[in-house]
DNA sequence: CGTGTTTGACCTGCGC
DNA sequence: GCGCAGGTCAAACACG
């Protein structure tokens, strides 16, 4: 199994490649070549018609060729494809079936110190996740709705779930509703949620989405008040984050995000939510691991996840995203040390962390450092995700489950070829990276909502999905009252 | 006046 | 059952 699997992997890498000869290179140049000829053989009009009949030919043997190439490229990949959902079909069935015994690694790296086997496990149990997004449409673009996915069978569409959900935090023991909702709020509690460390000076960080804050408590451990805000972009939408500053460096903020948007979400907001997305998948391939700690490193990206329980909450995975400049040698036990208070003796969760760290120190003013930061940031995913297939993967999985979300909310029923179109979404994201610079350099980093969430609403607009990094910015819901509950 | 924040009260789940 | 801690509510308040 794990054989196949790493092959599997390989291949797809190579499927990729092919891909992007077959696409980028070969038969351009080559119809221009017998463009040429041809404009040749014409300006020498008959004085050798038989050499050029000669190169005629040369040219179509090599126009056949090449289609045949292309013809056993399209046979492999279909061959590949196949095998692959045969794959995955056997790895749902023995996950149905028991627990497995071999774990799955959330490690992406291949130099990763625990192995590269796992790693290509890992990949496929991610892919399976965006399967599952294609065959159940529908289901949006977050952490929980997937989480759902694999402990509970979820019939529902996405914005029926989300607004029972919203009103689910509302209602009171009292009311006796709440009786068929058992099933439910148990799901609920498997939420998988993924906290974002930043060094930011700036009270939250600007994500994109608009939040409205519903209260601040003083969590135990640190002084640092938590602050709790809801997503305000769409009246019911459940999505809910917490920021709190770190205890041991008051520089760093931790952003943790929980559940999922049900409603279109702003050009700025998909990294988030394509992160955050893409780390629930490495949550949710890693929560039947018992593993108690992978780290490993993907281009410089330091990947590293564990088995701690962040919060004191019952049965919430919670992944790491570390966007700090925190040295990313460290290894993952001294990475949880930081969170002394966090870490209960018997974890009921694994949490894994993700070490985006970056050099360059984000700011509260939109400053060229600011965009540095980004730069440096995209830089980084597109070449883990141009070498790394798993990270590619990965992140696909992130994307086709956008896709997947906004073509259900538009009903037009084609995800089912999600997985290639986000593959090539993910291929016209890397290839468009300096239109994606450029666009960062440019205003519409700060494009509202109010116009890019029709945009992303329609779906195929590769270049919204560019990783452009998380903002810190002032909001208005920061002054220095805080800190009296 | 509408919108967003503050903050004390309340609810819930967990450990003892 | 009790206390603790995290999370949420909603009235009061601030601000444009
Ligand atoms: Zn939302």
């Amino acid at each position: 199994m794990e054989v196949l699997l790493m092959n599997m992997a390989d291949d797809h890498a190579v499927k990729q490649e092919e891909n992007i000869t077959q696409e980028g290179c070969s038969p351009e140049p080559s119809k221009t070549d017998i463009g040429r000829k041809v404009h040749k053989t014409v300006d020498l009009k008959s004085s050798s018609s038989s050499s050029s009949h000669d190169e005629l030919e040369t040219a179509k043997e090599e126009n056949e060729r090449l289609k045949m190439m292309l013809e056993q490229i399209q046979k492999n990949y279909k061959s590949l494809q196949s095998r692959f959902f045969e794959i995955i079909k056997q790895g749902s069935a023995i996950e149905e079936g028991s627990e497995e015994p071999e774990l799955v690694s959330l490690s992406l790296g291949r130099s990763s110190p625990t192995g590269s086997k796992k790693d290509d496990k890992k990949t496929t149990i991610c892919s399976k996740t965006e399967v599952d997004d294609h065959n159940k449409s529908g289901l949006t673009l977050g952490l929980d709705s997937k989480f759902q996915l694999s402990t509970e069978i979820v019939s529902n569409p996405s914005h029926e779930n989300s607004s029972e959900e919203a009103s689910k935090v509302q209602k009171r023991p009292s009311s006796g509703e709440d009786h068929e909702e058992g099933v439910e709020q148990k799901s609920q509690v498997k939420r998988a949620r993924v906290s974002v460390r930043t060094r930011c000076d700036a009270p939250t960080m600007y994500d994109g989405c608009q939040w409205r804050k519903y209260g601040q408590k003083i969590s135990k451990g640190n002084p640092c008040p938590r602050a709790y805000y809801r997503c305000t972009v769409a009246p019911d939408c459940p999505v809910r984050k917490q920021v709190q500053r770190s205890f041991e460096d008051m520089s760093i903020l931790v952003t943790t995000y929980e559940g999922s948007h049900n409603h279109p979400i702003p050009v700025s907001a998909t990294t988030m939510a394509s992160t955050t997305a893409a780390a629930a998948s490495m949550l949710l391939s890693g929560s039947s691991t018992s593993q108690p700690a992978l780290s490993t490193e993907i281009n410089g990206l330091n990947f590293s996840s564990s088995l701690h329980d962040n919060s004191r909450l019952p049965s919430c995975p919670t992944i790491t995203l570390d966007l700090t400049g925190s040295p990313s040698s460290s290894s993952s036990f001294n990475y949880f040390n930081r969170f002394p208070t966090n870490c209960p003796a018997t974890p009921r969760f694994p949490s894994t962390n993700l070490n985006f760290s970056s050099p360059l120190v984000s700011n509260e003013s939109f400053t060229q450092e600011h965009y540095f930061y980004q730069q440096s940031l995209t830089d980084t995913l597109t070449k883990a995700i141009t070498s790394d297939p798993s990270f590619r993967s990965l992140i696909s999985a992130a994307i086709s489950s956008l896709v997947g979300h906004s073509s259900a909310k538009h009903g037009d029923g084609t995800d089912q070829k999600g997985d290639s179109f986000s593959q090539n979404l993910m291929q016209a994201a890397i290839n468009s990276q300096s239109l994606n610079d450029s666009s960062l350099r440019g205003s519409s980093y700060f494009k509202g909502f109010e116009s890019s969430s029709s945009r992303i609403g329609s779906s195929n607009q590769s270049s919204s999905l560019s990783f452009s990094s998380f903002n810190a910015a002032s909001t208005l819901a920061f002054d220095n009252k805080q800190g009296k509950n």
